[in-house]
DNA sequence: ATAATAAACAGAAAAAGTTTCTATTTAGGA
DNA sequence: TCCTAAATAGAAACTTTTTCTGTTTATTAT
């Protein structure tokens, strides 16, 4: 559930980084915020051809990647080649991991993240992290 | 410091798995039992230039793919679009996961796992997982 | 040791995903 | 409203990975 205040943080943290505020860039945070986990620069632009006639695909790139650099977005690895974005962030209320059953491919957040006391290691200042678990779900182990 | 036992162990799971023993998958095991800790395909492939005057880049993807399968390696995704490959499964001396500056790209290794004693969640008997996280390195802290 | 066979191989070509380039448009400040 | 730097589209280039085809090789059975 997002309330309109975040949407309009999002929004002002744009300003604060010295980031014009866009038509596209707004549909990219309105569209991360009402709908998926995380989206692929194509499937953004997929979405975003649907507002706009004229959409380009490196804009699309281009703005994913400055939504990262002033916070907003987290880039995220998946096993494939892809490029994965989303709000996922430490401290923000969607933050959560999944867990995959590798036998019937079930997947199931992990709501209690066991690593947001993570904030240093390393010498590093942690931000983000991306956490991805797999295993066999219960319903495949009474089989 | 890898012993010549866990290396013959690896050639048997080869067998085991009904994979062929042949000379560019002993050379790429030698590799990472060697020398670093995650190599890209590439960076295998110019390796094994060096001990083979022929030798095809798609070999070392489709070999380093059955390593993958048969437990050898572990695919380790990092913040490039490259792929990456290790010694480091989960329970193997090698298990460790990775930290990437977000300012200078540079990455570094996360040495005390902090999930290894997390064998349940959600119902699920978790065989394994996937950890990244992102921040600021120190030297880009100073800055 | 040899032959048979399925897997592994090289090299070329194609595909997938991402980035760069150039000229045009637009958001935000003067 | 005008100005300027940032944002944009579209084309093209680029990097990495995968597919394809025909040839070679490791293993199994003889």
């Amino acid at each position: 559930m997002l309330s309109l205040d975040s949407h309009t943080q999002y929004l002002n943290r744009l300003k604060d980084n010295g980031l014009k505020l866009t038509p596209r860039r707004q549909a990219i945070i309105h569209l991360f915020m009402g709908s998926a986990v995380h989206l692929t620069p194509e499937e953004v632009w997929k979405k975003l051809h649907q507002q706009f006639e004229k959409c380009g695909l490196p804009s699309v790139y281009r703005n994913l990647e400055s939504l990262v650099e002033c916070g907003i977005l987290a880039r995220i690895q998946l096993a494939d080649r892809k490029k994965h974005y989303g709000l996922c962030t430490v401290g923000h209320e969607h933050h959560h991991h999944h867990i995959t059953c590798i036998k019937c491919g079930r997947v199931d957040e992990i709501s209690d993240c066991p690593l947001t006391n993570i904030t240093e290691i390393n010498g590093y200042q942690v931000l983000n992290h991306f956490l991805q678990m797999s295993g066999i779900c219960s319903h495949c182990l009474e089989n």
